[in-house]
RNA sequence: GGAGAGUUGGCUGAGCGGUCAAAAGCAGCAGACUGUAAAUCUGCCGGGCCACGCCCUACGGAGGUUCGAAUCCUCCACUCUCCA
């Protein structure tokens, strides 16, 4: 999300002074209407982190943190054009069954893998199907060649992780993230992928007049938390991670952790 | 004071004699994650078991009708709407 120019308040970027203070790389570096994916951010971030002595990550989308560390294998890269046709079929009335159909015969493994309703997954797997001649599950991820890192997981106990999470959602709208997101409504269409994200989708519901900014900061609420699960969920199964506790502490505890590790 | 509507699992809310431990959504818990990833999706979700079957407790309370009730009847309690 802090890819993207212009969504500022709602993927709780740091401030300008925190990034005059310390050298961010990788922020605001795509407008919403431009394609841009993990890959991408991998090679990116390898080509970055080539510059730099001790790059630091921070962030939570672990998906990205693999493309990064692990890369992705190299297989087709996304045909707009094509997704479009296999959306279509998708929106016809037993469209994703068929699709799955279709995935399970050209790719058994996969099949069995996706499930229909995992239309993100299905189209992206019938995408290289279709590009290649492959199956997408006869790419196998390079093997045991992740760059070498420090994995620090930040913890809290859940009950004040909530308390947290709800005062962030409360401050982005305070800070105005209606307004950012109405100003770039008028900028990109509203199909642009961020404003499907947590913060963006309700504040543009708002924006349309859609849905009540109440209802608007309790829906952000709730899948702000559920996105919270969703990244323990991905960190506890992350290798090698080592845990901090949040709070006043985590910082030279980590820095503890750094320089052991150096 | 009168007329009506309602009381269902943590919440919202279906059910209107058996197939109901009770739809659906939310919340909660666990999980997946090969180019949309702050996305997309899956499982569990009253309790207890020698668990693909059985037992217990459940649909405001107490009785009743019935082979059988969340569903029908009676009374009670509470809530809401309208008329006074």
């Amino acid at each position: 999300m802090q890819i993207y120019r212009g969504f500022d308040i709602g993927s709780a970027k740091p401030s300008p002074e925190e990034r005059a203070r310390v050298p961010h790389h990788l922020f605001d570096i795509v407008d919403a209407d431009e394609e841009f994916n993990a890959a991408d951010y991998g090679r990116l971030a390898r080509e970055v982190c080539a510059r730099i002595r001790k790059p630091i990550l921070a962030g939570g989308t672990f998906f990205y943190l693999r493309a990064f560390l692990s890369g992705l294998p190299e297989m087709p890269g996304r045909d707009e054009a094509l997704r479009e046709r296999i959306r279509r079929i998708a929106k016809t009335p037993r469209g994703p069954a068929r699709l799955h159909r279709w995935l399970s015969k050209i790719d058994p493994r996969s099949g069995r893998k996706i499930v229909p309703a995992d239309r993100h997954r299905v189209e992206r797997a019938l995408e290289v199907w279709i590009t290649s001649g492959r199956p997408i599950s006869s790419w196998e991820p390079e093997a045991e060649n992740e760059l070498p890192a420090v994995k620090i997981g930040l913890r809290m106990e859940r009950a004040a992780l909530v308390t947290a999470l709800d005062a962030r959602v409360e401050r982005m709208y305070r800070e105005g993230l209606v307004d950012e997101t109405r100003a770039l409504l008028a900028r990109f269409e509203m199909t642009a992928r961020p404003f499907g994200t947590i913060g963006y989708r309700e504040a543009a519901a708002v924006v349309r007049g859609e849905m009540a900014e109440r209802d608007a900061i309790e829906e952000t609420r709730r899948r702000t938390r559920a996105y919270a699960k969703r990244q323990m969920t991905w960190l506890r199964s992350e290798r090698n991670v080592q845990w901090v506790d949040a709070g006043n502490g985590a910082f030279a505890a980590a820095l503890r952790i750094i320089e052991e590790n150096a």
